[in-house]
DNA sequence: GCCTGTGAAGCTATTCACAGCT
DNA sequence: AGCTGTGAATAGCTTCACAGGC
């Protein structure tokens, strides 16, 4: 029942590529197609159709909107998520400036930072606190997924913060394995990592 | 004999790991204690040395500088590797920082902008070219990975001059599919994704 | 006893291929 | 003719389990 990690990130993919078709006016597609814009093949869209319970016709393939909704009712939660991010260094800034007023159902709706001058601000909409009080405004605002864009020396001690208060999701960008509590997941960003398999596959004359 | 993207994956962040090992002294490890770190299981890991070419002893397990060393030998070309940056915004910047001086074997060797505020300055000990002068820099330096880094309505342009210029690998954090000639690989380093995955197995009680 | 190295087994994910429909 | 939905087949990855060695 649990749905595969790879599964989510396609089902992911696909809502940004039909957000994108819709707004050209595109009203259905076939599975083909979006797997073309997905990378993948006819088939696996169509496995991926099934698990989120969409069904097509032959005649005019998935209309764009029901796709749009099903991902919507598979991916999202009934409340809108929300989201701290801790960390508004360079990263994290990116990370809030992207975010800015996108996704209706997931918004960042609170950083924290150590450094005294950024505390206290609005930054993108979003209000700045100290570190110290991430356990209470966590709990306060039902917060359930952590983003953490802080320097690798303090992303374990972010991460016992999260935890503490209650996160159930992290997301982690720095260099560093998290130890968490077992019912906390956690997913990685690495861009060392990624660089690094660039260039052997850059090397090796391209897989993909 | 191609490694899978799985392995490589895994293999950079053993990496990782070990160097952190051999800061702190460390000098042997066991497969299950190197699992432990990188969240696996031991067979994996063993199966991994095996890929890799790189035998242990029961007594001893294996020796932490054989390990780096393989690693290396394996993952990294034989000179150093050029890469480009391209947008140098936040997240630019971010990358810059977080690779200042770092790898020995990985270095970031020109930037690109289109801001002429930027253009021509060094920043993090990396010079910022403008964007049209992308494609001769990439050939000059014999650049052959590219990291795009730039608005998501102008990475896919990017992505075309790099492979003009003869990119063979791309990191991509733009929130965009790319579209690249055969024979370029291509990575996506996608955060709505990573925080939509981390909401919904956050909702699921968690994974891993 | 506890480790590594590895063939074999087991499992998961992807793809095939085709019936059914329009 | 060309699509979807899906059981069956395949491919790919992970784990088991055990021989061999300290």
């Amino acid at each position: 029942m649990t749905t595969p990690e790879r599964v989510i990130e396609r089902i992911s993919l696909y809502r940004r590529l039909l957000n994108t078709l819709k707004g050209e006016g595109r009203v259905a597609i076939f599975s083909h197609q979006l797997a073309q814009l997905a990378s993948g093949t006819a088939a696996q869209v169509r496995r991926d159709m099934m698990t989120i319970g969409v069904t097509g016709s032959p005649a005019h393939g998935y209309r764009v909107q029901d796709l749009i909704e099903a991902i919507g009712g598979y991916l999202d939660s009934v409340q809108p998520e929300n989201v701290a991010l801790v960390g508004i260094g360079n990263l994290g800034r990116a990370i809030m400036a992207f975010f800015q007023g996108r996704r209706p159902n997931l918004s960042i709706v609170a950083a924290f930072d150590v450094d005294p001058e950024k505390v206290g601000r609005v930054i993108h909409g979003c209000r700045c606190h100290p570190l110290e009080d991430l356990e209470r405004v966590i709990r306060e605002r039902d917060i359930r997924v952590g983003v953490v864009a802080v320097p690798a020396a303090v992303a374990q001690d972010v991460a016992d913060r999260l935890a503490r208060g209650g996160v159930r999701g992290i997301v982690n960008l720095a260099p560093v394995r998290l130890n968490v509590p077992p019912g906390v997941y956690t997913t990685y960003l690495d861009i060392t990592m990624s660089i690094e398999k660039a260039a052997y596959f850059a090397r090796q004359g391209a897989a993909q």
